[in-house]
DNA sequence: CCAAAAGTGTTCTGCGTACACCCATGG
DNA sequence: CCATGGGTGTACGCAGAACACTTTTGG
């Protein structure tokens, strides 16, 4: 494919170039999780036509990276955030849905153990967690993009392993179940995800126990990242809560 | 997000647009089943640096289109196809994937029933059906394109019932089972395969058979496009193969 | 009557699901 | 000793998986 358009572009890059370009951007939904509620990583917008409205963060994309590194590098210079997982979801190219201009996005999804980060190397000053029932009426399409993420979230929770890294390092086993009740919007069973969780033999048991709470301390556990990954290339891996 | 980005272009639309536009073309990964086997549609590139290699269908993006209608597009112009299974796969963006300039790419993917459509209403008249073995050490880099397509084909396959894309509009449970066999890679059991399409009520059984055969003619079935619409807008859909 | 493919039922096993009480700790 | 959340086992039903023979047609 693209012959044809190479054989036009033999005879004039520049003129194609001009005539077809057009601006791509990144726009990354930020997930975190806070105690007890899903919470997204928003920026203000302070100019119109958007001014006042929640905005995901987003960026150019640079003539010298792919997207996947542009959704990096935006993680990273905007929010001082390194090393989260990141995942492509979908590009959006209505032809309205930048004011200004044609522009083409490509929308990542990642998580964050908020609290871990601090979000103090950011460029961004103004970044702020919102919680998810807050963020409507966004700025350009973004309500779409967000619905979008969140359908691929809770769909990716039941068949990967990737709650964990909404978590802390060290987590109970009723924090991973909330997090899966909120995410997903269900109830669970106690000891049913319990012993769900226990076949996949995935979890460290730390034989530590939390010490800040004022009732019996649960157990911490931790997520066994190299079995994972072990399983993961062997394809030995099956998960489905 | 695209704050920063909004300041910029407010001093100089035309400069930023200059410096950081690129190309976006689509690429659609056109899959047929014929009796026995699962065929992919091509064409060969008729100039370096790829002469004689294989090459999916796609074009630029125009300005005044969608991707979902730029994939529409490429299918009729390019290869006279209409109204066929089609769904948008991931964009395809490593800095050197085009020889010439800065590409950006997004794949889609589409279910054709080879046979239905003659191709005769093409642009490109030396398109040609390939059998998937036989595609490799394709052009720029379709065969991460088709690794990609081929890999979500076979995921949606047995979440979704988009088998019947593939299929004449009536067919025996035979041919329907053959064609999850050849995909998938796998075989299954026929009275297990039968029983669960069964369950599914998603079969319309036209009380007619096979004439053409030197056999016991089988049952002809369709697909219940009504039913699955219906099911899928009230969310009662499970599909599980 | 022979070849070729169509069609059909039963058993077993494992997994998801429903469900209620005792335990450990801090205050 | 009380309040709070932590932690545990069993029984049932359904769905997936394994498995072999009879039926219908054309030649």
């Amino acid at each position: 494919m693209l012959d044809k358009y190479v054989e036009v572009v033999k005879e004039n890059l520049t003129e194609v170039k001009s005539t077809y370009s057009c601006l791509v951007t990144v726009d990354c939904v930020i997930f975190g999780y806070d105690q007890s509620s899903l919470k997204l990583l928003v920026i203000k917008c302070k100019d119109e036509p958007f001014k006042g409205q929640y905005s995901l963060l987003g960026d150019i994309v640079f003539a010298d990276e792919s997207l996947d590194e542009s959704a990096k590098r935006i993680l990273k210079q905007r929010a001082g955030l390194e090393n989260i997982y990141v995942e492509e979801v979908k590009a959006f190219s209505a032809k309205d849905r930048h004011p200004l201009d044609r522009v083409i996005t490509v929308a990542y999804y990642s998580l964050v153990k908020i609290g871990q980060y601090e979000l103090k190397d950011a460029q961004d000053r103004d970044l702020q967690w919102i919680e998810l029932s807050e963020a409507h009426n966004m700025a350009y399409d973004h309500d779409l993009i967000l619905q979008t993420s969140m359908n691929r979230l809770k769909v990716r929770l039941r068949e990967r392993p990737i709650g964990f890294n909404l978590l802390p390092k060290r987590f109970t086993l009723n924090q991973l179940q909330n997090l899966y009740e909120t995410v997903l919007g269900i109830t669970l069973d106690k000891r049913n995800f319990r012993r769900k969780l226990n076949s996949l033999d995935l979890l460290i048991d730390l034989d530590q126990t939390q010490d800040d709470v004022s009732h019996r301390p649960a157990k911490l556990y931790s997520f066994d990242m190299d079995t994972y990954k072990l399983r993961k290339k062997n394809g030995n891996l099956q998960f489905d809560i």
